[in-house]
DNA sequence: TTTATTAGGTAGACTGACCTACCTAATAAG
DNA sequence: CTTATTAGGTAGGTCAGTCTACCTAATAAA
């Protein structure tokens, strides 16, 4: 399926690999299966790992949970950061938001093996409860991604900050929006539309 | 907290009362912690009623998550159908859409005593597994939302239907968009600035 | 109106599986 | 030689689901 490794390297491996490989198969089984109904047993045995492993190198499932959503963060902002290198105009910019957004479901779609399934913040976020830690990182991710388009849109309408905040807004609602409904469709259609709304509104600025 | 019926009249209550009682059990804990995080004694406690109760009326958990699915679905839509009667034309209707969204928040913020948490048939769904049967209830749902308001947009254009259901789409995902951000802030905000950002489209036509 | 039937309810024990978290002793890497 | 990692196991809890044995309210028959 996924095995980085060859099995005969199985002992005594490089040192530090363990936290790695049980980050990926957390990140694979948790989206795919979501977070409560992934035991450990079953991510060290995806990740090909021994249990203590896990404990060595996170306090706690929480703890590796909150990991992963550190993760899924910075692996975003990774795909938003290439994709603005290729921009020319704040135009280009706003659209890198999609773009990024249309990468990252793309990965999903490759790398977990049970196909596209939304935003794995949000997706992990619906399953705490009200009030939890984890919420407040997922809730902070979308206001940083809100932020960023709204500082992309006062390029296009300077002068207006007001303005340009309340069109960020807008388009954070299609961004979503558009996702949840790729992740219930299973398909990346949903996105494309959204981005092609996004550049229709920026038109009409 | 929620108890409809006296302690007293505790053994042999009305008949079909169980029954009742399990799924506005389910739906409040359900919907506050997930479904994932809620155990079956939970509900059965909460619902004040037998473990067994739960077992004659629903086959199994997943029976039981089924039928919080297709009540969370009904719930919305009279909430909607409410909303439509006060509406008179078709601006009037499309905003009863966003209006019922909002009821359905402002009932969860009420009724489920941990806050809003956004959507429910949203979260349910993120919990599940790609191809649950669940995930299509939900899907439909959705799809089902979309088609009203493509209903009500296309008598705001009639003779443009292909342009209609795009317009129908850019609202739902407004809807959705913001439903999730709220979730994730707890407040109801959001819904009303979609609501008036769909005001604002629809006066563009 | 009284009585028998029955559907649906109750309490609580119980099973087997799985959960997180931690431990141990051996092994390999640095 | 020290430290990370290994395989595998243990402890204590929770999970869904089943079962028994009894009870009550509504209904139908007499």
């Amino acid at each position: 399926m996924s095995d980085t490794e060859p099995a005969t390297a199985r002992p005594g491996r490089r040192r530090g690999a363990a936290r790695e490989r049980l980050l990926a198969a957390a990140a694979r089984r948790f989206y795919a299966d979501g977070v409560a109904a992934t035991g450990i047993d079953t991510i060290t045995a995806e990740a090909g790992v021994a249990k203590m492993s896990l404990y060595n190198n996170f306090a706690s499932k929480a703890d590796l949970v909150s990991a992963y959503l550190d993760a899924r963060h910075e692996e975003w902002l990774g795909l938003y950061r290439q994709r603005l290198e290729a921009a020319r105009d704040g135009r280009g910019r706003v659209l890198a938001v999609f773009d990024a957004y249309a990468d990252h479901a793309d990965r999903s779609a490759l790398s977990h093996d049970r196909g596209f399934r939304g935003c794995g913040l949000l997706n992990a976020a619906a399953e705490l409860p009200a009030g939890d830690r984890g919420r407040d990182v997922v809730r902070r991710h979308k206001e940083e991604v809100e932020d960023l388009l709204a500082g992309h849109v006062e390029e296009l309408m300077p002068g207006r900050p007001e303005e340009a905040r309340g069109v960020a807004e807008h388009l954070s609602f299609l961004l979503e929006g558009s996702m949840v409904r790729a992740g219930l469709e299973g398909a990346g259609t949903r996105l494309r539309h959204a981005r092609a709304m996004a550049a229709g509104l920026l038109e009409r600025l």
